[in-house]
This record gives structure tokens, sequence and C-alpha cells, in this order.
DNA sequence: GCAGGCATCAACCGATCGGTGGAGGGGGGA
DNA sequence: TCCCCCCTCCACCGATCGGTTGATGCCTGC
């Protein structure tokens, strides 16, 4: 007769409770998955992981304290062999580029039917990667636009002037624009650029040749 | 007999009323130099030099609304025979180094006596460059210190954290220390690279070669 | 003619950053 | 030995930034 498998050892965080509970309740009745704890911030989450005893962390990206994204980073450090799947609300860019970027193995959104999020947390086990479709569009859609002008023209003055260390008021006045079209622009831009703040985006600028 | 020299045209750009009043008096004995105007801003300054009957401005660099180095920049595109003096109080390499980039012919503190303020007007209608010696010291600094390894290593590590997007609290928590260490770090290396803020600070670091 | 990209502007909010002024320990060069 | 540099940490503050939502006008391509 076949072996059991050992059940898949998942840890799970998020900072709400209640989503916490809706995802054990999901796994409780599948003997392949066994639920070994919970954090509600990346720290914790980090923390319980990097004992060895978790096979696979679901994973929630905005969290207070440390966020997701830094936690998968730490845990590609600590833990390699620890598969994280994204599991959260949003698909920008900012959301998912980076934390694909930062070794995230999978990444799936809440309003995912249950059976896709357990087979996903499977696939992740065996080291498959798993992407929504808004999310594997974004990745392609960098792919596709790896360095090309991108961005509008506006929106790189806007970075230009913002590399120079002009505040967006100054970067305003420069342009003849408010201040509230800088930081459109720069929001804009940020998503693009799959990044967060400005010192992110001037970085991002000068590997894909736009400043310098 | 020698025709006598038109004075030179003096604009007076400062927030506070009681320096503006202590550098018109200040140039009220002076045959040769005429105060033809004040200012309290950076874009009231650059409005009011705009239009060629000044010859030599005294700029303070700290001013709400447009600072004194964004003037200067201005100037230097729409009334560049104009002379910049910038007169500050303060001489931190943050504070020079910009102010001298942007293009001012001197730079001079408040604390200079009267006889220097008004000699290095003169000069700086001549065109020649009038550095106080702190001044002269941050520039010269700069020029000696031109890519190398100014940063130290814990700086650097901080820096290319900053580039990544990583906030001051993640950046602590990848190095172990605190926050106040973090933006410690920071303050300095903003001093060494000559910025005021971390966007800056990064491009400064691609032109160097500390990144990328 | 209408969708969609681009540029513009507004208001509000919490989070983060930058500025300032300290303070202390450790290590290396003068 | 003494001093300076580096690294560490604290607390307070105002300014700025980033997030969010929503709206308008223009132009181009379908």
């Amino acid at each position: 007769m076949t072996r059991p498998e050992p059940p898949i050892r998942l840890l799970i965080v998020d900072d709400h409770p209640i989503v916490r509970d809706g995802l054990r309740g999901i796994f409780s009745g599948d003997p392949d998955v066994e639920v070994v704890g919970e954090a509600a911030d990346g720290a914790e989450g980090v923390a319980r992981a990097s004992d060895g005893a978790v096979d696979v962390v679901l994973m929630d990206l905005r969290m207070p304290g440390m966020g997701g994204v830094e936690a998968i980073r730490l845990l590609r450090d600590r833990a390699p062999r620890v598969r994280v799947l994204v599991l959260t609300t949003y698909d920008t860019d900012a959301d998912v580029l980076p934390a694909v970027e930062a070794g995230a193995t999978g990444y799936l959104l809440k309003d995912a039917p249950r059976e896709e999020l357990i087979r996903a947390v499977r696939a992740a086990h065996r080291g498959q990667t798993v992407l929504a479709p808004s999310a594997a569009e974004k990745v392609l859609g960098r792919m596709r636009a790896p360095a090309a002008g991108s961005l509008t023209d506006r929106e790189l003055e806007v970075l230009r002037l913002v590399a120079d260390g002009t505040t967006n008021r100054e970067a305003a006045r420069q342009l003849f624009i408010s201040e509230a079209t800088v930081k459109t622009h720069l929001l804009h831009l940020y998503d693009k650029l799959g990044v967060r703040d400005r010192a992110a985006a001037v970085s991002e600028g000068y590997k894909r040749g736009l400043l310098g």
C-alpha cells in the first residue's frame, strides 16, 4: 500500500484575524494540508517560518510592522526551502512586481475560489509558480516593456527633477503645473516602475537607462 | 575728468525684514551701490531680477516658498548676466554645494564684517568669485573627494537599501540597528553627497558609481 | 462617436522623512 | 595618550510624501 504523504505544513501570515480564521477553515477539510501556525505581521511570520517546520507560507502583503515583501526577502535568506504564496487583495504593479522579485512562489488574490487556493498551495509546495491571471499580466507586462520609454514625457521630466532632489512643490513650480499634478505623475510612474517611493523610482530610472 | 561709474544695482532677497533693513543700511552709505529692490522669497527675487535692472542679487538660501538654490537656477536661465551672491547663516555641505553648483557667484555668511560684504558685492559685480573660508573649504573638499568611497561601509549599506525602496524602519530591521541610527547615517551621507533627500542621494550614488 | 491614454487639478489623511541637538562607546592614527 | 572618526541610540518637531478618490479637458485611434 502507498505510504501516505506527510501533510503540507502551512503557515498563515495576515494581519486580520478574520482572514486567518477563514483560511484555517478552508484547509481544515483537507487532510493533505496542515495549518501549523499563524502570524499577524511579517516579522512574526519570518520567525515562525524560520524553524524548518513550515513548507508553505500564505503571505499577505500589506501589514502593519514588517510588510510581506520584506518578509519574503528575509525568508529567501533564512529559509530558502520555504515556498511563499502571496495572498492579497491588490494586484497593482507596485504590489505584484516587488513580491515576485523578492522571491514569491505564487501570487493569488483574495477573491480566488477555495479550490484554486488549495490547488495553489499544493502547486507551490511542488515548487510550481502559481500566478493569478491579473498578476501574470503584470509580470509579463514588465518583461515586454523592459527598458523602453514606458514613461510619458511628462513623467520623465518629473522623475528627472525628483532625482535632482527637488520637492514636489518645487517641481510643480518649475513645470508650471500644480503640486497635485506632480503627485499624480509620480504615482503613475511608481506603478510603471514597480516601486513605492521616489528614491526607488530614481534607482529604477538609472537601472533602465532613463536617467544618467 | 573721469566719468563716475554708474552705481551697482543691488537686489536684496531675504525672508526677514530686519535682515533686509540691516543690509539696506550697510549699503546706504556707499555711493557705488544702490539697493534697487527687496524680495522676501525666491520667486519674488527671480521676478524682480529678471527685468534687466539688477546687477547683483544678495540671496538668502532658506526661505519659505521658493528657496535660494532654486531661484539661482532659474536666474541662470532667465537673467544670466545677474550675479548672485549668497548670504546665509549656514555653511554645511548641503547648503554650499548646491548653491555653488546652481551658479552662485559667491557665498558669504551673515557673520561677515560689513566691509567684507561691500567688497564682495563689488567683486561679484566684476564676476569674481567670493567664497567665505568655510564655504571654500566645502567646495575644495568636494573636489578632493570626487568619487572615491567618501561614504563609510555602513552609510553605503543604508544607501543601497534606500535605493531599493526600503523605508528607514525596514532598513533598520535588516541591518539590526535602530531607526535612529539609520537616520543618522542618512544625514551624514546627505552631507557627503551634497543632497537633501533620499531620492537625490540615490541619484548621486549612481552618478558617482557607488550604486548600480 | 466613443473608448482610452495623457495631462491637469483638488482635498484629505496617515505615515514617513528630514532637522536639530544631544550622548556614549570603540578603534585607529598623531 | 589623546583626539577624531565611526557607529550606535534617543526624542521632538514640522514638512513632505504617498494613498485614495474623484473629476475635467484634449487628442487619437478604432
